[in-house]
DNA sequence: TAACACGTGTTACTATATAACATTTATCGA
DNA sequence: TCGATAAATGTTATATAGTAACACGTGTTA
């Protein structure tokens, strides 16, 4: 049985992965509004929050926005580069790296829950671009 | 010479400093309004960008706030460590594992810009509160 | 079926941020 | 010193982001 939620997670996923580079909520909203009619922010902010925890798209916290995993779902804490020229995001994996962030804060006693970890800079092929130019 | 926009800079960087826990633009703009009377988003939005240009403030990114630097005038990315429990946000430096990061995503050949690094969890003190208690 | 719990829709609102333009202040050559 | 010009700051309005509160519907249980 396909919920109603459900269908939304499913419509803003698509919405996601049709877009290389990150998506706002009212952005997801106004290609919804095409196809559906009148739709609710609440409406969005709801899946995708779930979408989060159920680790099939991030929020990406510098840029107030949503991108869709890259791998397939999963759990872990992900590295996104974020190109300010194209606005395409990379994940990369690095637990180990994690856990030095953690070591680090933790001198203090600080336990960690969740790792923000956003790099802004120009991408790969980008930078060609502007060195040919 | 004093000009207004540095004077704004030092009233912000006052309000900043009164708090432990970052503070939101609007709040920051609530606080001065109590001595001077009508001031404008733009003003606050304006002052802290400068500001954490000159290296004196952080702009929280998964907090959408702004907190004053810990330490004197620095030009160095830290890592921010946030309590959810207090507010409380402590700074850590520790450029090599910038370096880390920098060198995972550039292997795709990325250039890193700016690093966004702010990890959620419990402070030290929050936890030994929770423990007695 | 009545009662309830829960998920979803709807409305209205609060919070965050910036664009555009007006005004003031600084700079500098005539 | 006096405009002319450029830069900084003030002001207004608006755009964007996010949530609270409650209404409604749907499925469950007794
Ligand atoms: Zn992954
Ligand atoms: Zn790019
Ligand atoms: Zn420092
Ligand atoms: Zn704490």
């Amino acid at each position: 049985m396909i919920t109603r939620g459900e269908m939304w997670q499913a419509e803003i996923l698509r919405v996601l992965n049709r877009s290389h580079a990150p998506v706002t909520a009212y952005e997801v909203l106004e290609t919804l509004r095409e196809t559906h009619g009148k739709v609710a922010p609440t409406t969005i902010y709801r899946a995708p929050s779930s979408l989060a925890d159920c680790g099939r798209v991030h929020r990406v916290e510098s840029l107030n926005a949503f991108t869709a995993y890259q791998c397939d779902r999963h759990q872990h804490t992900s590295i996104l580069s974020i190109c300010e020229e194209c606005g395409s995001v990379e994940e990369s994996v690095a637990p180990e790296l994690l856990d030095e962030i953690s070591g680090l804060v933790g001198r203090s006693g600080f336990s960690p829950m969740r790792h923000v970890i956003e790099v802004h800079g120009m991408c790969g092929s980008c930078s060609m671009r502007k060195l040919q130019a």
